[in-house]
DNA sequence: GTTCCTGCAAAATTTTTGCATCAGT
DNA sequence: ACTGATGCAAAAATTTTGCAGGAAC
């Protein structure tokens, strides 16, 4: 189990929620990925692995670790949400999309996180998390 | 009349394409913007303005005028579509979203857009346009 | 045993599509 | 006149909510 299951289910039971099978499996499965996942991947996922879980039930779940921060939203362009973990280690990355075949691929870039810094800094905000789409044709469509 | 909608209204003449009410009218209101709208506030705009179009014909519009790269099309994290008008001259801007009172503020930054120019330069990737969200507490909620 | 969580189904919201009619060229 | 655009209504897709039953504590 990595080290961002156990955190965030370590915190829920902390504020006193409870771990049943659907909670669970959601935060499981989110500590496997690298990169974005759909509400609909998430359920498909756990049905496959024997967990059958309702649709209401990831999206309530996602919903929560998104407010308590341990998840973060992102849209695409496609009109679908996707969700995924936020990691303290160095994997904090941002998207690159293909509008043509409709890839995503995550990248990482220090100058980018730098300069994002600096913006947060000037804004007079209280920056809690931010999000790079980079729109265009991947090497295979261009 | 400003020079995005001359421009993209002769583009669209161009390509052989009418110039209905709706057409015209969604991308006038588009041409006054400096930030984006909902295709609902279009909706609402066009109606008070007494130019009755139907929500379909937005959508539409708003459809075409992405593909053709005359209107970014961006979410903010609510599950709501915004569209703004892609304009040559030097307003590029990017998103600072409140989550607590839902207020959207637009900023520019040249050191985090030549940052970008450098990540979409290595990507591979032929970028056609990027998409910036900032979110947090602005000054009155944090 | 109590309280919260879960899953199903129904509802709500946003966006898309079908089709008959109308308008631009 | 021809062809494409429009508006309404219906449909589709995603997300949210109500509620009864079940599980965690």
């Amino acid at each position: 189990m990595g080290a961002w299951t156990e955190d965030t289910l370590d915190a829920l039971r902390g504020k006193g929620l409870r771990q049943g099978g659907a909670r669970r499996a959601v935060v499981e499965l989110l500590g496997e990925q690298d990169c974005c996942l759909t509400a609909q991947e998430i359920l498909d996922r756990l049905r496959a692995a024997k967990k059958p879980v309702g649709i209401a039930s990831v999206y309530r779940v996602l919903d929560l670790l998104a407010s308590e921060g341990f998840v973060q939203r992102i849209e695409l362009g496609s009109g679908i949400a996707r969700y995924e973990p936020i990691k303290g280690d160095g994997d904090h990355h941002h998207h690159l999309v293909c509008d043509s075949c409709g890839k995503v691929e995550p990248f990482e870039d220090n100058g980018l996180e730098r300069a994002l810094a600096g913006v947060e800094k000037r804004s007079g905000y209280d920056v809690s998390l931010h999000d790079v789409v980079l729109h265009g044709a991947c090497e295979d469509c261009r």
